[in-house]
DNA sequence: AAGCGAACCTGGCTGC
DNA sequence: TGCAGCCAGGTTCGCT
């Protein structure tokens, strides 16, 4: 589920019943996600009000009123469900609210206003941290993180300095949250299709002076403004579970071009090719073999 | 230094 | 029906 508008999704759905309110209570179902829970992980967040829900790249952060700010990550399969009161308060809500499994529910948060919020994660890749608010920009997980390509910063020029000199491929680069933070596996190829970039092309190819460098990144860098973006506006993709926060589907995964689509016709107008698939670093790459060069 | 594969987990789908 | 194998939106670690 999430990549960065699948993120920014999910925190459209938890700021209503999160910010401003305090937390009442936590319940954790085991010991640990990826990583173990933060020391007496109940006792720091409870009495604590949620004065913010930000997004970074991929991670959601609320800043507590306490001084620590709460990090989340969602992982692969990580998702929020949230219950208002009146929904929390419904005899057997709490195991026949739509769109939840009735396993891999490990942590329970409520809140002051009666709310109650519920992370749900199968694979468990997903983890929560609490740091100083203060020193949240050189928590490890947040300090190496590349631009926010939905950001003031983002664009051909921060592309060029980015890929300078760079041979690996240009799917790995834009993958790699140390340059950008917040792209994932579909938009990558989304993006690459809809620039007519091959994956495979060397990422330095599109530094340097030259016109058609210039023209190719300042291309790539609204293609990946442009598709999350769209993305964002559909509530994200939902690929095979629920991934908004109220049970509800997203639904950009039929807008997709190329993820996911190998055989298939390219829907580029004129081009004749079939996607294709192929594995880079481990991952699947979707693309057209046609028009992306 | 960079780049690759494996690992971390579970579940769903495909094919025999 | 059962079971083996492969695949999945992410990140980290360890080995070339």
């Amino acid at each position: 589920m999430p990549e960065l508008p699948e993120v920014e999704t999910v925190r459209r759905g938890l700021a209503p019943a999160m910010v401003g309110a305090r937390f009442a209570g936590v319940r954790l179902n085991r010991p640990n996600l990826r990583f173990p829970f933060p020391e007496r992980f109940a006792e720091r967040l409870t009495g604590a009000r949620v004065e913010a829900l930000d997004r970074r790249a991929k991670f959601l952060v609320a800043t507590l009123s306490t001084g620590e700010s709460l990090i989340l990550h969602l992982g692969m399969s990580g998702r929020f469900l949230v219950e208002t009161a009146e929904e929390a308060a419904r005899p057997g809500a709490f195991h026949h609210a739509a769109g939840r499994l009735p396993a891999h529910d490990h942590v329970v948060f409520t809140f002051d206003s009666g709310a109650r919020v519920t992370y749900n994660d199968a694979r468990r890749f997903g983890f929560m941290q609490l740091t100083a608010t203060a020193g949240l920009e050189t928590h490890p997980q947040i300090a190496g993180l590349g631009i926010e390509p939905l950001g003031n910063h983002f664009n051909a020029d921060a592309l060029d300095a980015l890929f300078a000199g760079k041979a690996t491929p240009l799917k790995a680069a834009l993958l790699d949250q140390k340059l950008i933070a917040g792209l994932g596996n579909i938009y990558v190829c989304e993006a690459l299709h809809r620039t007519g970039l091959a994956p495979t092309r060397g990422a330095g190819t599109l530094s340097g002076a030259g016109k058609a460098a210039r023209t190719k990144r300042e291309a790539l860098a609204g293609a990946i403004r442009t598709v999350l973006t769209e993305a964002i506006a559909a509530g994200g993709s939902s690929i095979s579970d629920h991934a908004r926060t109220d049970g509800t589907l997203g639904y950009f995964q039929h807008s997709f071009r190329v993820y996911d689509r190998e055989g298939a016709p390219c829907p580029a107008p004129g081009c004749r090719h079939v996607i294709r698939r192929i594995v880079q670093s481990g991952r699947s790459t979707f693309f057209c073999p046609g028009c992306q060069k």
